[in-house]
DNA sequence: ACAGAAGCTTA
DNA sequence: GTAAGCTTCTGTT
């Protein structure tokens, strides 16, 4: 072996076990004997090697070995009897599968090394350590945390079943620490399934604090006696013993001896025939056709070899054939490869007869109410749901829904994120109780991770879509989803168009927006139809259970998947005839549902980041933080964690005795931003440099580093996503990321703005309203002195001030000005004295004493709150000035902060909201403004409650400013015509930060 | 693994 | 004083 050369050693006993443990419980059962991890394994050796002969592929073996475990007793059973005491035998049905990774190892012409008393772990570090000595690189098959201390420059880890290469940052990620570390935090953490003891109470993320501080377990144990947790020190103590010999067992011995020379590791091609008798004879059929083809081989021509299988004796030697053994054909039952789970019911003939939504007779009111009480009485039988796998029942299900008129559609994918998710399956439902499900992308369990492996019986996709588009696309057509944005985009990627829609979400947020908390299905269902449907994580299931939807079978899928397109169709029965009924169906249909395809595009569309600058501004970031830290540290004495609120409220005004410190409602000192500045302004170091602390690691761990995570790999972009329905008010939220909170008030914080970048040749345009929310409260309350300075175009809070203090604006003191201004911002959030004077830092008094001499000035503004207050104490709701409806049920609680709360929150919520809709209709209109003056390239991107990020080519910039502006000014019209004009600023540049 | 609190970012 | 979302810490499950 010499330099360039590249070693892969598969960790067979790893990856059998996590193979096994992978499978759903339903499938594995219903699947008789799996010999899914063989298959498996099988494929992934198979992608190994042809990879070795793609010299695209950048890493490929030129060596390569499996690697086993030989026994259960090994050297660490001499130092510690217990090591691995309490493992159970393997399950009954995983045994025979050992045997047969060996046979299939041999079949495939590899080395299959094993050596008595040792692990294969130990094997593995002894290659890696030989072959980094080589000059050459080596890559360990697995993911197993045990191997990661192995992790360095020349060797690398790869999962094959998540498709990941695993090297040192990866470990970082995971672990908190670097591989080398990864001993020491074994050491601590110990292992339950190996029984290593490790420390009672430290688990990996206080493990990687300690070592963080200390730097390794030697110096931690030594020092143990300065640790701040009472808890955590004492376990420490107690326990340096345990983590001593936990350290011995958990450190891989690289040096085993008489191991086989690498030279014996020189990958050959496979033997064809030999193969292919081996597949054969576990019915691989995928994998033989495929290695047929790649070996020019005719596998009509190969006979299956004869393969044996072992019953009993678990992880056991070479000696193959050992025990009783029989065909593998008689224990699977004659299933086909990869068969696993049960087949999804089908819907008896005549069950459930379909309730036409077209063709009754009646008048639409009576129609209406009867519909929805069917919709909501009917009892849900998920049982009685089709799962359609032939073709020409998809296309009879389509002609039922096209005769219906109506139908609710859903997509069921592998990710939460619409721009990365696979498409798993889709569901319809034609009227209530009368639903399907359509897989068309569902997997086997790990049997065929690698490469294809759909479950059998699945319409293709192609054939699938084919059918659904003229459904989706046809004008004739309702389609009724919940959060249809999301099934836009995925059905967009796959060229589909959804036209006409309804949005249950949508319907709900307008009908209810306020009265409910969420407008998620299973919130709306159980509010509307008293039915709680499956929840996804009964199907998926959460955290270390969890499963990609396309890995879910397909009963279960069909059940999840048509109850979901069930309840949207009864949502839509039960909702709209109560917009109608409520008068909202221009709300709904002016404000909301036009929406839906501009923000899909929006998502779609993404937004460049530059990460070299933000892995600069990280750098850097780490580097301030750093000194600062060991700052911090130096004023405290000791090595406190800053990021706790705890440890400092306790170091600060416990230890310290700095005066001042509030408690926060759970008896906490409070160290907000506000209080530590007022301390550094009375000459405290300390809180200063907690709060310069604080602003680096926010933005470090919030922007600079996270941002990058979002570029998504196939556009190169970030895509955030918009929540339609989410806010009270009707704005706007943005999520993963979220890019409605990108830093701008700082310097600092603007370097992360510059990392928003335009295509060459291209250019952001940025326009905001000025202004927005004042000029709407000058609008509804009718305010001659603002209507007037927005008309002039003044300075509206010098004005507010000269009003108020009788001082003229010109050489008016920024104090005033800047009291003027937090009164300004104080209506529009609902004013009370006690928040004024907490914004200027002045005595309560004094907060009154201003908010009344404001009233005087600007009685119209009293008026105002006092009509806005006392409507929402009478309705239950306030409206914006385009109608929207948002509703304070809880207004007239005795409780009297409650009732203020609602009060404010209502005042505010007509004015938020009013603006909210303006720049809803502004976006709206957009794209055939841009059209219609032939700027069909400029692209809108982002929106920021009042601002709009647009992409324009260079050319396009000069034309398309005066087209944004004009249709962002004139938004309100002509529904409302305002009598203080709306201005808008745009300005476009390389970067966010420079086009703001 | 999850939930709540505290803190910080935006309009 | 309004409206959001994300990260970290902390304690519980």
């Amino acid at each position: 072996m010499k330099k360039g050369d590249h070693l892969f050693l598969v960790d067979g006993s790893g990856y059998i076990f996590r193979a096994y443990h992978a499978l759903p419980p339903l499938t594995r059962k219903s699947d008789g004997l799996p010999v899914g991890a063989v298959s498996g394994f099988c494929n992934m050796l198979w992608k190994l090697m042809q990879d070795a002969r793609n010299t695209d592929v950048g890493v490929t073996p030129t060596h390569l070995a499996v690697i086993f475990d030989y026994s259960s007793k090994t050297f660490r059973n001499e130092l510690y009897p217990e090591y691995k005491a309490n493992r159970s035998a393997p399950p009954e049905d995983l045994i025979p599968q050992f045997g047969l990774i060996r046979q299939a190892t041999k079949a495939f012409d590899l080395p299959c090394i094993e050596m008595e008393g040792f692990e294969a772990d130990d094997l593995i570090a002894t290659y890696c350590r030989l072959a980094r000595e080589a000059g050459a690189d080596a890559t360990i098959i697995s993911s197993d945390k045990d191997l990661m201390q192995l992790v360095g420059p020349a060797v690398s880890m790869y999962d094959p079943m998540k498709d990941k290469e695993i090297k040192i940052p990866e470990v970082i990620e995971k672990w908190g620490v670097p591989p080398e570390k990864m001993i020491d935090l074994q050491a601590l953490t110990g292992d339950s399934i190996d029984n290593v003891p490790g420390v009672p109470g430290i688990g990996p993320k206080t493990a990687a604090l300690l070592l963080e501080q200390f730097g390794d377990l030697d110096t931690l144990l030594a020092r143990a006696g300065e640790i701040k947790q009472e808890k955590r020190r004492e376990a420490i103590i107690a326990n340096a013993e345990k983590a001593r010999i936990s350290r011995l067992l958990v450190t891989l011995k690289d040096d085993v001896p008489n191991v086989e020379p690498l030279e014996d590791f020189v990958l050959q091609p496979p033997n064809g025939p030999k193969l292919i008798a081996f597949l054969k004879a576990l019915e691989f059929t995928t994998l033989t056709r495929r290695v047929a083809e790649a070996s020019g081989t005719d596998a009509a021509e190969v006979e299956a070899a004869v393969v044996k299988v072992e019953l009993g004796d678990a992880a056991h030697g070479p000696d193959v054939g050992a025990g009783d053994s029989v065909p593998t054909s008689a224990l699977r039952g004659g299933r086909p490869e990869g068969a696993g789970g049960g087949e999804a019911a089908s819907t008896p003939a005549g069950a459930s007869p379909p309730t036409p939504l077209r063709g009754e007779g009646d008048t639409p009111q009576t129609l209406a109410a009867a519909r929805a009480e069917t919709a909501a009485s009917m009892p849900f039988d998920v049982k009685s749901y089709t799962c359609i796998r032939d073709i020409a029942e998809l296309y009879r299900w389509m002609d039922e829904a096209r005769d219906a008129g109506v139908v609710a559609f859903d997509t069921e994918t592998t990710s939460l994120d619409p721009m990365q998710a696979e498409l798993c399956g889709f569901s319809i439902a034609t009227a209530p109780g009368r639903a399907a499900y359509v897989p068309v992308g569902h997997k086997n369990g790990v049997g065929d991770l690698l490469g294809g492996g759909l479950v059998e019986n699945q319409i293709p996709i192609r054939d699938a879509l084919a059918a659904l588009k003229p459904l989706l696309e046809d004008p004739s057509v309702l389609k009724v989803a919940q959060n249809l944005k999301y099934d836009l985009v995925v059905m967009n990627r796959h060229g589909i168009d959804v036209r006409p829609y309804d949005d249950t979400m949508l319907l709900s947020y307008v009908v209810d927006g306020g009265a409910s908390t969420s407008h998620g299905m299973d919130a709306l269902s159980e509010k509307w139809l008293g039915h709680k449907p499956i929840a996804f994580k009964d199907v998926s299931g959460s955290g270390k259970s969890f499963q990609t939807f396309d890995m879910v079978d397909l009963e279960r899928a069909t059940c999840y998947a048509a109850e979901d397109a069930d309840v949207t169709l009864r949502l839509w029965l039960v909702l709209k005839p109560r917009l109608v009924a409520k008068g909202l169906v221009s709300v709904y249909e002016r404000l909301e549902r036009p929406l839906v395809p501009v923000l899909s595009n929006m998502e779609q569309r993404g937004i460049s980041i530059d990460r070299q600058i933000l892995s600069r501004l990280s750098g850097e970031l780490a580097q301030n933080a750093a000194r600062i830290e060991d700052e911090i540290y130096a004023l405290v004495g000791e090595r406190i964690n800053i990021g706790s609120p705890k440890q400092l409220g306790d170091i600060l005004f416990g230890r310290m005795g700095l005066p001042g410190g509030s408690k926060t409602k759970t008896g906490q000192w409070s160290t907000s931003a506000q209080l530590l500045e007022d301390l550094a302004a009375e000459g405290h170091e300390l809180p200063r440099k907690i709060v310069d602390w604080r602003q680096l690691t926010k933005l470090k761990s919030t922007y600079t580093d996270a941002l990058p995570g979002f570029v998504n790999p196939e556009t190169g972009r970030v895509h955030t996503s918009y929540a339609l329905a989410s806010t009270t008010t009707g704005r706007l939220s943005s999520s993963d990321p979220n890019l409605q909170n990108i830093p701008v008030r700082t310097a600092e914080g603007r370097k992360i703005r510059t990392a928003f970048v335009a295509e060459p040749g291209h250019r952001l345009i940025s326009a905001d309203y000025s202004q927005i929310e004042l000029r709407v409260l000058a609008h509804v309350a009718d305010i001659p002195q603002l209507k007037k300075a927005f008309s002039e175009g003044a300075d509206i809070h010098a004005i507010t001030a000269s009003e108020m203090f009788n001082v003229p604006v010109a050489g008016m003191p920024s104090e005033i000005r800047r009291r003027a201004k937090a009164i300004n911002f104080g209506i529009i959030y609902g004013i009370s004295a006690f928040g004024l004077a907490n914004q200027l830092s002045i005595p309560r008094e004094e907060a009154s004493d201003y908010i009344k001499r404001y009233f005087e000035r600007f009685p119209g503004i009293r008026d105002y709150i006092e009509e806005t207050k006392e409507f929402a104490r009478r309705e239950g709701y306030v409206e914006t000035i385009f109608g929207r409806r948002i509703h304070y049920p809880e207004i007239r609680s005795p409780n009297p902060s409650v009732r203020a709360f609602n009060e404010r929150a209502s005042t505010n919520a007509r004015l938020q909201g009013t603006a909210a809709d303006i720049i809803r209709r502004a976006m709206i209109r957009m794209d055939a403004a841009l059209v219609a003056a032939e700027l069909d390239a400029v692209r809108m991107l982002l929106q920021v409650h009042d601002e709009l990020i647009f992409e324009a080519r260079e050319e396009d910039v000069e034309l398309a400013i005066p087209v944004i502006r004009e249709v962002m000014e004139n938004a309100a019209m002509p529904a409302v015509s305002m009598s203080v004009p709306l201005s808008v600023d745009a300005r476009a540049a390389h970067n966010w930060d420079e086009a703001h």
